[in-house]
DNA sequence: AAAATAGTGTCTTTCAGACAGTATTAA
DNA sequence: TTAATACTGTCTGAAAGACACTATTTT
């Protein structure tokens, strides 16, 4: 059953209540938001103002209004964190470039003491973005920033555990690394990469999305007639950029994102060998 | 931020702190348990034994033990799932057969009107599990039973609103949904089929367990094949199936799981046109 | 005996990846 | 002028799907 016994009346009530269902249990959401800067994933993150982890980074979030018993001022869990990204962007919640940022979530994170002072169950949501300003650091956060996923130094083995990497607060390592897992891994079989990219964007521009979450280069001239061979991946705005690459070569065609919702076939990473065992 | 608002110092914090201080939200745990039975696809599911949705099917789950401010007792989410399926099976939680079971977290419900008494968030998990006895109808469920996917009619636009199917309470028809459309796609490019079976298959017991989950037929001899070129899939045991088919035919050879945790390249669904767009 | 089934062989089409080649631009 | 880049053409090998075929088993 997904909810508690209900009563017949207060003594009742009273009577059958049971402490351990109704131990206090708090829930966040805390959002994983990706963006490609100068050809590199960064990811939002916003360092502590007070214990604990204090002074350390971690991923922004927060507070999931319950509205009460009456459900005024109850938000849904992807409402509450579109409210923080907009928050920490400084963004506009409705409207504006944030109605164009993908959200979906990503997971729940629960385990016992992964907040030492009291039950924290925390579900993660991941976001792509395009490129954003800089973030205002607000409320309770010291400073907030994109930071580079790289610089980081997250491994597989770092991520496992809270505290081992040094740099991110609670369980947020684990939270991030399964964050940039999904991501990975959506850019193979759903057109989401153009999510990175502002309203129109080159097939070079697109390339370098991939480049940067999958961390390899891509074969220019294969991905090229790939991307253009799947139905509903990208669709000609019939112009052309108005400058060529960086050191040279011809100017590039625009494309808008096209009608598809899935990759078919999916576009795979070339290196996924060791995942497979 | 994961926590509450910070405080400028320890006592501050406790002092002002308070659990009931805020809106009151309960995490509750919901298992979409699959296997298959007579070739086709069940879900584990509950009858209510009390309103709300009083007498309608449900989802197994219940309560995450929180285990109060100090940890005792405190209980991961998975464990939680885990405990709930062991409750309503009647199987014990360790080692045996429940230790085989596949469990893997679905996603998180929390609506804020989901629960018509208060507000409750709830962590779904998806279980592939072998065939199982029926269950015994315990504690605040009136009956449990292995129900027939098929038998529920659930469609897409039923399965967006609570309450329109009429068949599910709270919104476990949405839920329940998910985890086949999970369940689906796992089966392309996870070997997890093979949980659905015991420790030993035949090829057509494989594939009879694709064909329950995708819903159509699949071509005996390329399944065949494709199943024995993907490298880890299965494993041959060397031995033969004491009979043929029910009207017929050889003794297929048996497998047991191989050592793949990704099958490369996958095996994918025949007819996925219309999700694509 | 008839029908169903397990498993294998073969052919065609599609697609990924390697490589080459041309035109266009920045430095 | 040089080098980089956008894009296209071509070839090869892998793999999916359609179909055919044999051998084995149940009814």
């Amino acid at each position: 059953m997904t909810t508690p016994e209900p009563e017949r009346d207060e003594s009742e009530f009273l009577a059958r209540y049971d402490p351990r269902e109704y131990d206090p249990v708090s829930v966040t959401v805390d959002v994983v938001a990706l963006t490609i800067r100068d050809g590199a994933l960064h990811v939002l993150l916003v360092r502590r103002g007070g214990p604990p982890y204090e002074g350390m980074w971690a991923l922004p979030g927060g507070f999931v209004h319950a509205g009460g018993p009456a459900g005024a001022d109850a938000e849904d869990l992807a409402d509450a964190a579109v409210r923080e990204l907009a928050e920490e962007t400084g963004l506009s919640a409705k409207g504006g470039v944030i109605g164009r940022i993908h959200l979906e979530q990503l997971g729940t994170y629960g385990a016992p003491r992964r907040d030492p002072r009291m039950r924290v169950i925390s579900v993660a949501y991941l976001a792509f973005a395009p490129e954003l300003p800089d973030p205002e650091a607000g409320g309770d956060a010291a400073d907030a920033a994109w930071v580079p996923v790289d610089a980081l130094g997250l491994t597989e083995s770092a991520a496992q555990r809270p505290g081992t990497t040094r740099r991110l607060a609670f369980d947020h390592a684990r939270i991030l690394s399964d964050g940039l897992e999904r991501a990975r891994g959506k850019l193979e079989y759903t057109p989401l990469a153009t999510a990175f990219c502002g309203g129109e964007f080159t097939i070079p521009e697109l390339r370098s999305v991939y480049e940067a979450v999958w961390g390899e280069e891509l074969h220019a001239g294969n991905f090229h007639r790939k991307v253009l061979s799947v139905p509903g991946f990208v669709e000609s705005t019939g112009e052309t950029s108005d400058r060529g690459g960086r050191r040279g070569g011809p100017r590039p065609r625009l494309y808008r994102p096209g009608d598809a919702r899935l990759l078919h076939p999916a576009l795979l990473r070339p290196s996924r060998e060791e995942q497979i065992r």
